[in-house]
DNA sequence: TTGACATTACTACAATTGTAGTAATTACTA
DNA sequence: TAGTAATTACTACAATTGTAGTAATGTCAA
């Protein structure tokens, strides 16, 4: 069904879903980072969206206030953006990899734990 | 001077670009996979528009048409796509290396050569 | 119960993006 | 050199995105 893409903001909205679990416009707006800081309704219209998307949904009131909580996960959406990457860069990892050992973002102890990993998932797979 | 972003339409031609080096607006219309084929002006409209990003510049003309050819290299375009999507992301590395493992795409071979990336790197970064 | 404050539901709007049409111009061919 | 085919330069336009305003409604405290 191939879940409709996210935009950046709508990303940073999500990132704070994921992060406080179910709850109010109100709260989101007041957890976005200082230098993200946007009216009450600029959040309002992105999380309506998100909801219109299917990536959040209302659970239930609180006073007059909706709650509202993450439906797709933060390791699938990341996941989704990932792909979308790979497939405009060619689909190969090898890019991105590079930009992360070039860019100093990885270094052994990262590589180390990578590898346990990979393993690990080998060991799952042909189990 | 921070530049600018580039859309994923954007990146598909440039694409192009690095895969053809200098070349024209027919040529890369040409090159674009089956599935993405559209209209000249359309990719007419995109490489002028690269061109006022300055991501691309024309070189010389060849009969009446001109020759453009990329001025960010892949390298640099995928840079940055990368510190955008980890930023967003909380800007750790792991996310988005846990989804490469997760799915596949990073076996024992991989996490081989990066390893020796990371180590050539550290040298490097020593001397 | 009422009035103030919060929240909702709805609308707005400019910039960007993907897509393409059209008119004018250029260049090669017969 | 004149006609035609390609290319340019310019314009258009709907959908999406980031941002927010406004009017109506709901809730709670006094």
């Amino acid at each position: 069904m191939s879940r409709k893409k996210l935009t950046p903001m709508e990303i940073e909205v999500m990132q704070q879903f994921w992060q406080l679990g179910a709850t109010s416009i109100r709260d989101i707006q007041d957890s976005l980072p200082e230098n993200r800081q946007v009216e009450y309704t600029t959040v309002q219209t992105i999380v309506y969206r998100l909801e219109k998307k299917g990536a959040v949904r209302r659970t239930r009131k609180i006073g007059n206030a909706h709650i509202f909580e993450a439906v797709w996960s933060r390791k699938s959406a990341i996941g989704s953006f990932v792909e979308d990457f790979l497939a405009l860069f060619g689909g190969s990892a090898e890019p991105v990899m590079s930009h992360l050992v070039d860019s100093g973002k990885l270094n052994l102890e990262d590589i180390k734990m990578l590898e346990n990993a990979v393993r690990e998932k080998a060991k799952e797979d042909t189990k």
